[in-house]
RNA sequence: GCCGAAGUGGUGGAAUCGGUAGACACGUCGGUCUCAAAAACCGAUGCCUUCCGGGCGUGCCGGUUCGAGUCCGGCCUUCGGUACCA
């Protein structure tokens, strides 16, 4: 064994090892309870950055940690291949998008193997590969049989840089989840995948995940945005047409005094009388040149235009005027709003602004509101009043009431609308999976038939970087026949958005080469759910709320049986470092400061608060050079101490160099002890007394709780601060030569505890221990309750509730014994001194508190 | 606005059920070793103080309790999500 400790030269040859011996290689035929860990899997952008590091670390504590407990640990990695980075590299320096790909994969899992991740890479996959999306092609063509695909013309979100349309959940305020530029409303025939069909079983199961984070379902509980309410038809005066809204307070319609109708409402023009066009094209051509962004910003004032046009209010029988207002969004309900002004805020101001009337119909409790002074909206619940025969009745029982008398009369029905919209997924782009359709002028949309898939995305292709698909120009690839009828027709050349690869990944490796379909029924009757999923929070209403949906679609045509896929989320947190700005250069590397100044312009540089790691922002660190430096291991350890996992972690180097010099006390205190541990005898816990056994009962102690802090609970930073503790105890110990069998548990047993977190110079110190056999046969130590007791215990003793005093006494001494020993405590006393002791408090085993007046 | 999470030393963070606030680590200061430096090791380190002791301290105000970082009521701040959602 070397005196110093080398990680370069130790991972090197660990590594080397497992890449031969395979020993994370499973199947379902192993032995143990299965447990599934899968953590995200990456884009291969081309280097793996610290957020990888992070998760893939986390990850792998599990993995090792359930298989040094028995499990059968399924732990798999691949690669989410398609996507438009690729394609601008194609463009940018004409490299092939998958030559780009296939390269960026090799190096990345080189980078990750270098971790020392435990990783079953037989299982490895690439959702760009034609074994893996010919089988999404398929469930399409199912999807399209029972009507859960479809295609239809919609304003849709146009991302003029990517070129390519997007889902409402690739849409972050206003702007392209992956470019940032401002997406635009185009109306385009596009295909979509019927979400909206499960949105109720899709919010009925975030009741039901109790092992995901309540952040993470209440964000999918906003997002899916069920509302109860009534949809009420009005009719059009003088016309034999009616207007349909949606609203969750029927118990208002007394009150409403005039409609609302959204500017792209098919009827605004319709019923738009001749004498009010000019005025009503003038407003929708102002509200057009609003973009979105002020049109749906709070201080934006309210506006509208009459039509000219009444529609009849069902209950009251009277006529109420129909505006246009700028308010109103198309995209929600049914674009129509009846307006009641006493009763909501916006309709309220609308009112106001057009002189339009206020009626009040719910009456809330201990107030009288009359319309001329009012100042706001009353929305809160109330009594019904100038409702006829509902007067009277609370708001909640009248919403019920006033629906049950509509529907009775053919007029309204009680609906649920929900904020989700169906996923669009078809993208103008080339680096992505075939939709498998054909356009044939005579037998319009034709499926491809089963047996010609996989549909091949065809490598010889121009990327001129000119705008349109690539595909569409591709007449060797667009060019073909009609299934149906044999004659000339038109492949489909738009791809799916790269969501749709990984809403099935995590079923796919249950059997990656499965040959015959999708997944093979047994596998992932075996391997699913995942047990436990790891990764970014980025993805909760995107990734996470669509691989959901896959699952229920895949269960829906047969092949697995399989309500949710992840049975516990954990989210990790970022990973972020301080940010420094010139304000003449703008964002600084570390080595473009000295002495807190611009090294360019000798100006004083600003130093940020943490932020996440970007490239952009130049507060990066590379993670090669850090292992390069370090090693993995010191590059896993600091992940995994600095911070709980769902935090965000803030990069300290000087941390990095601390938890280095924890491996290499580590080493260091083996080295010292190798001889006299050699031949160390066994154990004998009866014998044992003093330090020796004060120094058994702090391992025995540390194994119990790195082992609670893992278990489901995922507290790496207490479990690694633990070892750090028996460490210190380890080589604080006095005559280590008295008890060598002592010091050789004590020190195995920091070995074993620490090889989740840093195998590799456990696994060599293991060796080095005298165990020829490999770490990860020796299981996960248990401890002995036994060792636990200790002869004596601290007692605090508190007066009036402040810490007066300690005392000692031996373990499970009765109430008395600890009152009499703290009567006599010096210290205590002073503060008893001419007051009398009204009662004292015991609580076994760690305080007595006394109190006196 | 609404929903969610969080506020603890100079810093990252610890504190099962309400029971010693600040574990562990970073940083800083002092020391040992050294010609010197690095490394390593030892010690100190919440603030104040009259320093074997005491006072004050977990965002703010109040409450419950023998005892509150933890529970309750009311605020403030930060971060994340979402929004003219009818």
């Amino acid at each position: 064994m070397q005196e110093r400790y080398n990680p370069q030269e130790i991972e090197n040859f660990w590594q080397a090892r497992w890449a031969e011996e395979k020993p994370y290689r499973v199947s379902e035929e192993q032995g143990g309870a299965k447990y599934y860990l899968l953590e995200m899997f990456p884009y291969p952008s081309g280097r793996i950055h610290m957020g990888h590091v992070r998760n893939y670390s986390i990850g792998d504590v599990v993995a090792r940690f359930k298989r040094l407990q028995g499990f059968n640990v399924l732990h798999p990695m691949g690669w989410d291949a398609f996507g438009m980075p690729a394609e601008n590299a194609a463009i940018q320096n004409g490299t092939h998008p998958a030559v780009w790909t296939r390269e960026n994969i090799a190096n990345m899992r080189v980078q990750l193997k270098r971790m020392g991740l435990s990783y079953d890479w037989d299982r490895e996959l690439a959702t760009c590969d034609p074994d893996y999306y010919r089988w999404e092609q398929l469930i399409f063509l199912k999807m399209l049989e029972k009507g859960l695909a479809y295609k239809k013309s919609a304003a849709v979100n146009w991302c003029p840089k990517c070129e390519t349309v997007l889902a409402n959940e690739q849409v972050e305020e206003e702007c392209c989840w992956r470019c940032d530029s401002r997406v635009e409303q185009q109306e385009l025939d596009q295909w979509f995948f019927r979400i909206t069909a499960y949105a109720e079983e899709l919010l009925d199961w975030t009741h039901k995940l109790p092992g995901w984070p309540d952040s993470v379902l209440t964000m999918q509980r906003n997002w899916i945005g069920k509302s109860v309410g009534s949809e009420i038809d009005f009719r059009v005066d003088g016309r034999d047409e009616s207007i349909r809204v949606f609203t969750t307070r029927p118990d208002t319609l007394h009150g409403a005094t005039f409609m609302s109708l959204a500017p792209e409402h098919p009827l605004a023009i319709p019923l738009t009388l001749p004498d009010r066009r000019a005025a009503v094209d003038d407003f929708i051509r102002k509200v057009q040149r609003v973009d979105n962004i002020q049109r749906t910003s709070d201080d934006y004032e309210k506006e509208g235009v009459f039509t000219g046009s009444h529609c009849i209010n069902p209950v009251t029988g009277e006529k109420m005027p129909i505006y246009l207002a700028n308010f109103v969004l198309m995209g929600y309900g049914t674009g129509a709003v009846m307006a009641v002004p006493a009763h909501d805020q916006r309709d309220f101001e609308f009112a106001r602004k057009y002189r339009l009337p206020v009626r009040v119909v719910i009456q809330p409790a201990g107030e009288v509101l009359t319309p001329d002074t009012m100042t706001a909206a009353w929305e809160g619940p109330g009594r019904m009043i100038a409702s006829g025969d509902f007067d009277g009745l609370d708001s909640e029982t009248g919403k019920v009431r006033v629906t049950e008398h509509l529907e009775a009369k053919g007029l309204g029905k009680q609906t649920v609308n929900y904020r989700l919209r169906d996923w669009l997924v078809s993208r103008q782009r080339y680096w992505g999976t075939p939709i498998p359709v054909i356009y044939c002028d005579t037998c319009g949309v034709v499926p491809v038939p089963e047996s010609d898939l996989p549909i091949q995305l065809p490598t010889e292709i121009a990327f001129t970087g000119e705008g349109g698909s690539p595909l569409a120009g591709l007449s060797s690839f667009v060019n073909t026949s009609c299934p149906a009828c044999a004659r000339p027709a038109r492949r489909e050349t738009d791809t799916f958005d790269t969501f749709v690869e990984s809403s099935w990944y995590f079923l796919r490796f249950a059997c990656p080469h499965f040959t015959q379909a999708p997944v093979e029924r047994s596998a992932v009757d075996y391997w699913l759910p995942v047990d436990q999923y790891i990764g970014g929070v980025e993805h909760a209403v995107m990734h996470l709320l669509y691989a959901r949906f896959w699952t229920k679609i895949m269960r829906d045509i047969g092949m697995i049986a399989l309500d949710e896929p992840f049975e516990n989320l954990l989210t990790q947190g970022m990973v972020c470092k301080e940010t420094r700005a010139c304000p003449e250069h703008g964002w600084l590397y570390p080595e473009e400061v000295l002495d807190g100044r611009c090294s360019r312009c000798a100006a004083e540089v600003v130093t940020g608060r943490n932020e996440k790691m970007s490239k952009s922002k130049k507060n990066v660190i590379d993670p090669d050079g850090l292992i390069k430096r370090y090693g993995a291991d010191t590059a896993r350890l600091f992940t995994l101490f600095a911070s709980p996992p769902e935090k965000d972690l803030e990069w300290n180097d000087q941390g990095v160099d601390g938890c280095y010099r924890f491996l290499n006390r580590v080493w260091r205190l083996v080295y010292e002890n190798l001889d006299l541990v050699r031949d160390a005898a066994k154990i004998d816990a009866s014998s044992l007394d003093g330090p020796a056994r004060d120094l058994r009962r702090s391992v025995h102690r540390t194994i119990k709780k790195v082992t609670e802090d893992i278990d489901g609970s995922f507290h790496f930073n207490t479990a690694i601060a633990a070892v750090m503790e028996l460490l210190n105890a380890i080589s604080a110990f006095p005559e280590k030569e008295s008890c060598p069998e002592v010091i050789k548990e004590a020190l195995e047993t920091v070995v074993r505890l620490l090889s989740p977190f840093v195998p590799h110079v456990c696994e060599e110190l293991w060796r080095h221990l005298g165990h020829p056999e490999s770490l990860e046969l020796s299981g996960w130590p248990s401890w002995d309750e036994s060792a636990l007791i200790a002869d004596t215990q601290l007692i605090v003793v508190q007066v009036n509730g402040k810490v007066r005093g300690k005392v000692t006494v031996p373990a499970g001494a009765d109430d008395r014994t600890i009152e009499t020993a703290a009567l006599s405590d010096a210290n205590v006393e002073r503060f008893l001194e001419g007051k009398t002791v009204r009662k004292m408090i015991v609580v076994p085993g760690r305080l007595l508190n006394i109190v006196v007046g």
